[in-house]
Formats: structure tokens, sequence, C-alpha cells
DNA sequence: GTGAGTATAATTGTATACACAAATCCAGAA
DNA sequence: TTCTGGATTTGTGTATACAATTATACTCAC
């Protein structure tokens, strides 16, 4: 009955996708409720909820013996960005003309982070701030509709963003892109923010495809 | 262990969810555990199954005492078509490039039921081929995450697309931008497919909005 | 009359028990 | 050896019991 409550349920969740996405969970791999109780030290309940949340996300799928981790394959990869290509830019758009000053202000702070990190040259941290700063977009952009569908995407590239990122060179460019589409956000500027989002979307994709070793 | 079993709990949200987005739970309204149980003739255990994933929807919202119905505003759906726009072309080009034979007869197969339907002017039955037409080329579109991004947000507009097709005028016309479609699918010409559908989805979105009464 | 404090009811979170289906394994016969 | 039939194992589906928490209503003091 207190929904800011952070349930066993939720965290195994958080814990299972993100494992399962960074890849200690290896593809194929199947997953038994009764082994994670085991593991995890919980009860079958709150195991069985992460596993149907994440069979909802195709990111594990049931077989005759447990849930199967999905593998994700280069065509998927492909696929999404260029469902990507289509929707980021309209997201930054509609942050450009929605987001109030509060909004912007966040959004400033995740860039800087991000800056601090690029300099420090920490691609694991690089890719977190990376990753904040689509999500802070997407939060901005005044659409839940825009956010569930943009998010689920954007988490299952993390794997491939975090060998993206780990290019210096790369890292350097992403800033600096994110940086001019804060600029055309924070101004209020919508079809700025449109165009330089998906250029930059089609430079992450072209950098992650060109590094993506998939199984 | 049974993976094609039809589970209660699967029941029991297809159930919910369909009367949720179809009206008969008005916005607003309150679900518990306890009620459902009792209502359904069930134990809790399916029901919160059932309602984790249509919180996952964001189709319910946790509050203080159990979850609360979300309503869709005006906004919602403009912003859903909008995505829509962008992303129904891109898979009825997937479609026209990857699907097979075999596709594309079933995608007929729906086609000609809707032809059916539309000379019966049985709205309902109208309403539930034009969406298995658009269901069925998200699944022939060859990428999951294109169904799984597209088919939630057609979900969330049935209650507005039977208002749309009860107007027998749109009913016909869309029946023949669906036939149209088809033709460009079945001769695997995914430029026009795309173009097509893109135009399809705006006179679509025109007719929802035009018609819509929301609260 | 009002406010604080407390008891109670309501509701979800978690654990556990049991039922049932499917896969597997093994023994015995052809 | 190979096939078959049943016992065993494994795993999930569902129900239920219990714990924890919070909203609510009520009482009592002021």
């Amino acid at each position: 009955m207190e929904h800011k409550m952070i349930s066993i349920a939720d965290q195994v969740f958080e814990e299972l996708e993100r494992d399962i996405l960074s890849g200690v969970y290896e593809r194929g791999e199947v997953l038994t409720e009764m082994k994670l109780s085991e593991q995890l030290h919980v009860s079958r309940t709150p195991i069985r909820e992460a596993l149907r949340r994440l069979e909802q996300e195709r990111i594990i799928e049931p077989t005759s013996k447990g849930m199967k981790v999905v593998g994700i394959s280069r065509a998927d990869i492909s696929d999404i960005c260029e469902i990507r290509l289509r929707l980021e830019g309209l997201a930054a758009r509609w942050a450009a003309e929605r987001a109030d000053e509060s909004g912007i202000r966040s959004l400033k702070e995740t860039l800087e982070l991000q800056e601090f990190y690029t300099q420090k040259q920490d691609p694991e941290s690089i890719k977190n701030a990376d990753s904040q700063f689509h999500q802070t977009i997407y939060a901005l952009c005044g659409s839940h509709s825009m956010q569930d569908t943009l998010e689920p995407l954007h988490r299952k590239l993390v794997k491939y963003r975090r060998v993206s990122v780990s290019a210096q060179s790369r890292a350097q460019k992403s800033l600096e892109e994110h940086k001019a589409i804060f600029e055309a956000i924070a101004a209020h500027d919508g079809a700025t923010a449109e165009k330089l989002t998906i250029l930059h979307v089609q430079n992450a994709r072209d950098s992650i495809l060109q590094r993506a070793i998939v199984q």
C-alpha cells in the first residue's frame, strides 16, 4: 500500500535487467525461479514478478524449462537504431518546446557530469552519463508514451554503447553533439534540436554497428 | 513448466486490459487486488501478475490505495499518433521487404475479413479487423523491437478507433487505404508501402482526433 | 471544538505449501 | 539393441497464510 517503497521484487528486476543487458548472464542461459530464489535469498514470489516484467520487455523468453535469456542480434541492434532514429528527434523537439527552466537545468547537470567523466576518460561513467542525458530528454519531452517507448529500446543498447564510448574520439564527439542539442533545447528551438538529435543518433548508430561484436 | 498453456493470469491480464481500454472501467477508478480477486473468483496471485503487467504498460498506476486506472488525454492521443506516424511507415516498409508468401497470404486474409465486415457495416467487427491488419504488419515486419513498440501504442487507441470507424465513410476509406498498402507489400515495394502507410496513419489520426471526446 | 495520539481496518509484500504438467530416466521386454 | 511404460525429477501455476505498512476513525485531553 506504500507506493514509494522499493520492494524486493523491484530490486530483483533491476538487478536482473542490469545483469542480463550488461552480459553477466549469457544469451541462451536459462534462469529458473527456484535457482534464482536460492541465489538471491528471497522467495519465488518477487522472483516471479521480476521475471514476468523481463519477459514483457522480451529480455527473457519462456522455454519448456525456465526462462531463457534472449540474445540480441546485429540485425536487432540495427532495427533498434533505425527506430530511435525516427523517434529521438521528435522527443528532442518536444523537449525543446515543452521543457521548463527546471527541466533545462537538470539536463545541463547531466551534461556537466558527462563532461567531467569524459575528461577523466572513465568509459563506464561516460556511458552512464551519456545514457542519462538521453533519458532526461525522454523525461522532459512531456509524453509518457514517448518515454515508455524509447526507454526500453535505449536500455537494450547499453552493452554496445559502453563499447562505443570507450573510444575516446567517439566519447568526445558525443559530448559535443550533446552540448549542441542542449543549446537548442535550452533555446526552445525545436527544429534545430530535432535535426541535431537525428544526426547524433546516426553517428551513435554508425559507431555502435562498427564496433559491435555480436554472438 | 508448460509454456503454451493459457494461464489464469494471462486471461485476467487480457480481460482487464480490454475492459480498461474499452472503457468498462472508468479513468480514475481504483482497482484493488482483493476486490478483483473476489469478482473474478481467482486468488490474488494471478491478479497481482496481471496488475503488474498493466502497470508496466502504464494502463494503471499505483496509488496509496490500490491501482488507479490511468486516463488518456487528447494530448496523449495526439502524441501516440505522432509516434505511430514515424514508425508505422517503417514497419510497412520492412514488411514489404521481409515478408514471405505465407505472411502475405495471412495479411490478405485479414484484409478480406475487413472487407466483409465493412460491407456488413458492423463497427465493432470492422474495428477488430482493422486492428488485426495493422498488427499483422507488425508481426510481418521481422522486428520484435518494432512489434513490441507499436503494439501497446496501437492497443491504447482501440476505444477511439472504434468511434472513428463507426462512420461508414471512414470505414470505407480505411479499407481502400489498407488495400493499397497490401498491394505494395505483396509486390515487395517498400517505398510505396511506407508512403501509403504514412498517409493512412495521418488520415486515421485526423479522423480520431476529430471525433475523440476525451474526459 | 480541535488537535494529538492511538487503535483498527484495509491493503499490499512476501513466504510457503501444494497441485499439476512436462521432461527425464530407467528397467524390462521384444 | 531398441522401444515402451511408468516412476522420478524438475519447474511452474495457484492458493493461502502471515508480515508490514498506512489510511482512517475514534477517543481523550485541553
